[in-house]
DNA sequence: CGAATATTTCAACAATTGATGAAATTTTTC
DNA sequence: GAAAAATTTCATCAATTGTTGAAATATTCG
């Protein structure tokens, strides 16, 4: 039999494939099923376009992970730095409340990228850690200064470590995120979609007690909602 | 040209390969490849034997996992249950404090373990994901135990959520043998040895400040060592 | 010793992988 | 309208993958 479908033709189609299409397409797959894990040929299926389409735009594989890195940590970056206005009225605390919320609207819909921007952070390749690791450190650099900022204002006790704080608060919403969802149904009778709301809060006032000097004032934002 | 080396003979060799070798080498090969990744026959050259005898061991790539998961999370979940006897005469805090020693202890060495065992939680395939929760669990409901005691006891404020508390706690040893010591060194300059203990100490001190009754009390063998 | 069993290797399979060069088609530029 | 550039597909390559059946050797047991 010959084949069963007719050749499409080739060049340029009526509507252009978008490479922001592109990467949804690898965005959905490398999320399932790890960086080494999914492969070219269900992205370009996904995509609606041809495997070699992908190499036309992308270069490589790597090069389109790259990609996918840059689309899906800068906007969460940005939130974070604009966190430090000097002018920004609100509280230390409510600032730092607002780290979590950040990460949660941009990243809560993107399971198993975290996962794998994690992964990659550990075992990934020389060009991969680099990508991710100049765009992370900026953020973190963002978050140990409010906590600085915090300290100075006598919000923060004195004796709280910067650099373990930020880290302390930025491992929080990774966590929140990919495996309490996970987690909490199965050690508990507790909704998926409950788990990290709940989490989240009871976390954050577990985490502002051991570094508040008035660990009980000023958490009212927490009941928004 | 024929080939350049002798076939080894068949049969059994001299001294038998010992599957916990084929353990050896799967776990150095998983942990740096991921379990998609990590291939059978790397693991063969690093056990020194065919790939074919893997497969008369394990029957699959997945019974191989399963086996080194097994081998890896035992040992963890038997200390932290033994954590939980009724006679033990030590306070909560030590207690939970030695969860972080006895994760540190048994998995120190092994990086890219977990976030092997991590990943697979989210992302992996059904049966694996069943055995690694039905080691876990019995571990999380230890540490769970232990929180509700130390709130009966006085020691923790009864407004702590023992759940949330227990996956805060069982997180903090994840992050810190597996983040820090990459973070650490390149945020600040902490030595990647030093980065561990300390972060241990100061995230200790930080979740009890935030669970505890008398925060600050009763803390003295966090400056053992 | 001889038979049964356990251990190990070999050779090969079908499938999948990342990647490429060339051809075809459209769009843009002049 | 012709030439140049951009976009898309096709066909295919070489490498690697998990896995298996058969053969070979050693050990154990009667």
């Amino acid at each position: 039999m010959p084949s069963n479908s007719a050749p499409r033709s080739r060049g340029p189609k009526a509507t252009r494939v978008d490479p922001e299409v592109i990467l949804d397409a690898a965005q959905k797959i490398f999320a399932r099923d790890g960086l080494r894990g999914g492969s070219i040929r269900p992205i370009a299926v996904e995509a609606g376009c041809d495997p070699a389409l992908i190499y036309y735009h992308f270069q490589s594989k790597e090069g389109l992970f790259q990609a996918l890195l840059e689309r899906t940590i800068g906007p969460v970056v940005a939130d974070l730095l604009a966190l430090n206005k000097p002018k920004d009225p609100r509280s230390v605390a409510e600032r730092l409340w607002q780290v979590i919320r950040i990460y949660n609207a941009h990243l809560a819909g993107s399971a198993g990228m975290r996962g794998l921007v994690r992964g990659e952070i550990l075992l990934g390749a020389k060009g991969i850690q680099e990508t991710i690791m100049q765009r992370i450190l900026p953020a973190l650099e963002a978050i140990g200064s409010l906590i600085r900022l915090g300290i100075e204002r006598g919000e923060i006790r004195e004796d709280t470590p910067p650099l373990f704080a930020t880290f302390f608060l930025a491992r929080l919403e990774l966590e929140i995120l990919d495996l309490i969802p996970v987690l909490g149904p199965r050690v508990a009778k507790i909704p998926a979609e409950l788990a990290v709301p709940m989490a989240e809060r009871a976390w954050f006032r577990l985490f502002w007690r051991g570094i508040a000097t008035q660990p009980d004032e000023a958490l009212s934002f927490l009941n928004e909602i």
